[in-house]
DNA sequence: GTAATAGTGTCTCTAAGACAATATGAA
DNA sequence: TTCATATTGTCTTAGAGACACTATTAC
């Protein structure tokens, strides 16, 4: 890789192409105990040492970019399982955004189903689930009034970065006075809550018209759980009748698995898997 | 420019940040006499010198992105008026797409109304509007049925790079045996289709839910051009009478400006301009 | 008058929203 | 039994699409 980056070096020394650093940053989104949630790493690096941000890092000279965010994602959250859906979101590149130098960062919008808390790997010395609501000056919904903030959201390092993990130990209320603040109650690292507040609104659009919400849910799922999806990540309640009639009749959206869920009360519920449709027509529409 | 240049380089040579070129690649769309057109340059540069593109640029070490992307516009096209509208549309960064270097381009979407042929200028021998139906290969409209080839789309270049324009000279009819083919009759360089089948895709999907079409009308207009615009971007006939009836209906979206048209025949129309409206809903629907 | 375009009214049908009623499990 | 969730059905209403009809200009 240092012969890459010789290789190229040489080609702007004698070029009049201005160097830039291109990084991928990622938003990566869950529903977990009914809130949409963003993953959250804790710096383990100048500059911003110790801020919430989202996952990301350096886009290597001879990788593509969709491959740099799907490499950083599993390098610095350890999440096992590589979430079913990524996309690319927008790109943001105003002068001062970095104060190291010239930065150009490809932003990516990945959705996972409900995992394990993640690990922290790479650059970030923690990472964590962090209920959006906590994190967004919140956007017209009424997400925040489901959202508690919970104890414990963080899981430590296991490998390296061991000095800053140390700033990340479990708490057993929210430890708003250490040098390691909980998530969402300090600003976001760079111009980090603006890129997560256009994750979330993506997200919440594409729900509107496109399958996706399936990509929050495991390969089996009910009609209730997608429900309960679309509350979350639109911060409303919807009809469980309207909502069952309505994505059963969108053809190719649910296919039928022909077994049914052991419930914990209350009927047992059919299970679906995610059909081959990739438009629902007519939408699905939130609520006014 | 030049000092700009060397700090930052100065700090990739002490970092570890792998250096990239970071352009601004331009899809500007408007509505020609029923057809959606694409402005295209003609490269007056290595690599692909002779070959159609979209115009575009190298993004400088102190200039946001937006900023590069109206700067190259102005620079390149020698359109006199900014177009109305102009937002970005995503980012293409694989590894082998500028045989040069390892080159980010972040590609922005504009929309135009009709204005006079376009000034090449910059790095561009050549400027023209060229329907997207004679480049792309044709994305599932009838569009490309109502439109024919027309010769003289380009206008030559008036300052520098008279070398190259003299390959351009116009032509009375379509000349694909010279130096110069037309523009649309020869696969554009780079990754430039695709960047030009997502903007024309992105723009097709905003007519539906916002009041974008309108950036392809003069200032003031009538209920038909608007009608013709959404008729040529999605290739499509709309009903006249449910078009007037659904455009007039949605709050926000037109102001009558009180005035009518001078007709050349028919009754004359009432002028709108664009009102405050950010959304269409429920959306303007593409016939199935 | 005819031709051409603008604009209104009316009908049908799809589908969204409200909500009653029924189904099927656990405790 | 009660409770909880799933699923079906029914009614009302907004709105899209088809299309007859009227309005206002140029010729």
């Amino acid at each position: 890789m240092a012969h890459a980056t010789e290789t190229a070096a040489a080609g702007y020394v004698a070029g009049h192409f201005p160097p830039f650093a291109v990084t991928v940053d990622l938003v990566v989104l869950t529903v977990r105990e009914g809130d949409l949630c963003a993953l959250l790493i804790q710096r383990g690096e100048q500059p911003h040492l110790g801020r919430s941000a989202l996952p990301g890092g350096f886009v290597r000279v001879d990788e593509d970019l969709d491959v740099a965010a799907r490499r950083e994602l599993s390098e610095e959250t350890g999440l096992a399982r590589l979430p079913v859906h990524l996309e690319q979101l927008a790109t943001y590149g105003a002068v001062g955004r970095d104060p190291r130098m010239r930065v150009v960062s490809v932003a990516y919008l990945a959705l996972a189903p409900d995992l394990p808390p993640p690990q922290a790997g790479g650059d970030a010395a923690a990472a964590a689930w962090v209920p959006v609501c906590q994190v967004l000056p919140e956007s017209s919904t009424a997400a925040n009034l489901s959202a508690q903030p919970r104890p414990g959201q963080y899981r430590s390092v296991s490998s390296r970065s061991a000095q800053a993990a140390q700033s990340v130990q479990p708490t057993s209320g929210l430890a708003e006075s250490t040098d390691a603040p909980a998530p969402g109650h300090t600003p976001l690292a760079f111009d980090h809550v603006g890129i997560l507040a256009d994750g979330v609104e993506r997200a919440r659009a594409k729900l509107e018209y496109s399958p996706l919400a399936a990509a929050f849910c495991p390969a089996e799922f009910t009609v209730g759980e997608l429900r309960r999806v679309y509350e979350a990540v639109w911060g409303v309640t919807l009809d469980a009748r309207n909502f069952h009639r309505k994505v059963t009749g969108t053809a190719g959206f649910l296919l039928p698995v022909g077994r049914a869920t052991v419930r914990q009360g209350g009927r047992p519920a059919q299970l679906f898997q995610l059909g081959p449709a990739t438009l629902i027509n007519p939408p699905m529409l939130r609520p006014a």
